[in-house]
DNA sequence: GATTACATGTCAACAAAGCTGACGTATATC
DNA sequence: GATATACGTCAGCTTTGTTGACATGTAATC
């Protein structure tokens, strides 16, 4: 290590030094802000914030999907998550329906006012994320998804592959 | 749009579809949250959270940066990082020294205590970095790179490519 | 030299969204 | 009948963001 410039095996693993790595990080700190700032916007006009996108987008994704599965999906506790889906279901944009296999189960899906704001959040998210992927094009994006399922946790890793086709 | 498949002009648009975006925008989410974890973990044992992490990092990065320059790439409010500062400052691991050009600036660095706390946040997070580097391989991580940046906004960009080589 | 602008710090009050702990109710399961 | 599970809720606390107001010291400008 000390002599001979960086130590390599066959190919070269420059990617792999400490500041790649060091850009890498910032590259993710500054691109999430990018990510979430549309959606932002749009909440914070209806009074509501990051923690009810959440929910709807999962809930619009897996419709019918219980208060249990989503408390797994989002890792926060039902207090947090039933203050957010209180105030969905309350404002009509979230119905809770009992379950009929089991009835301690709720069902959660969105109403018309529900979906109508997820396609607003989500169309803007989208168009940022368009935009990304056209201008790095189909090759980068590949990449991009790879790196970030490495970086996954196992768990979330299962739920990011369940609609997986 | 009805008939004859989606459309495309020359190469393929598949990348594009809402369901690919739509996965991505799941992975970022995912990611993230791998992203943070390690670090979580350690600043909850000292007490700190994610705030301190990132006044700290971007002060061992831009040494006798000052607090305005570090409003800017935080983005939040003077308030809000003072409350962090003054903690940092309290607690030994960041010094704050009043400016030789210009003495209405204050100059920030890492004491030996900082710097310390700094190492083993960075070292937990670019450990994880460096496995999913390593696991995707060098392309997709420029893939990787490439739409994180195309993702990000105009302003964060520029704090983003200041230490470019 | 007086005025204005800027960099910073601070107080107060508030909000979003996370947490723990405790308790209640309905339903399933053993 | 006892126990476990799914869900909802009350209370209280923490972190980290916000706005608004005000003070101090320094720089720049007229």
């Amino acid at each position: 290590m000390a002599l001979g410039g960086p130590p390599q095996t066959g190919q070269s693993l420059l990617f792999l030094t400490d500041e790649q790595l060091r850009k890498g990080i910032e590259a993710m700190f500054f691109a999430y802000r990018g990510f979430t700032a549309d959606p932002d916007r749009i909440l914070a006009e209806k009074g509501y914030g990051r923690a009810h996108h959440r929910a709807i987008h999962f809930i619009h994704r897996s419709p019918r999907t219980t208060v249990n599965n989503l408390l797994g999906i989002l890792g926060v506790t039902k207090q947090s998550l039933n203050r957010v889906l209180r105030t969905l279901i309350a404002d009509g944009l979230v119905q809770s329906t009992v379950g009929t296999q089991d009835k301690r189960e709720r069902h959660l899906t969105l109403t018309d006012a529900g979906s109508t704001l997820e396609k607003e959040l989500s169309t803007a998210q989208r168009d940022r994320m368009r935009d990304a992927y056209r201008e790095a094009g189909p090759e980068a994006v590949a990449g991009f998804r790879a790196v970030l399922e490495a970086m996954m946790d196992e768990e979330m890793r299962r739920y990011y592959q369940v609609l997986e086709e």
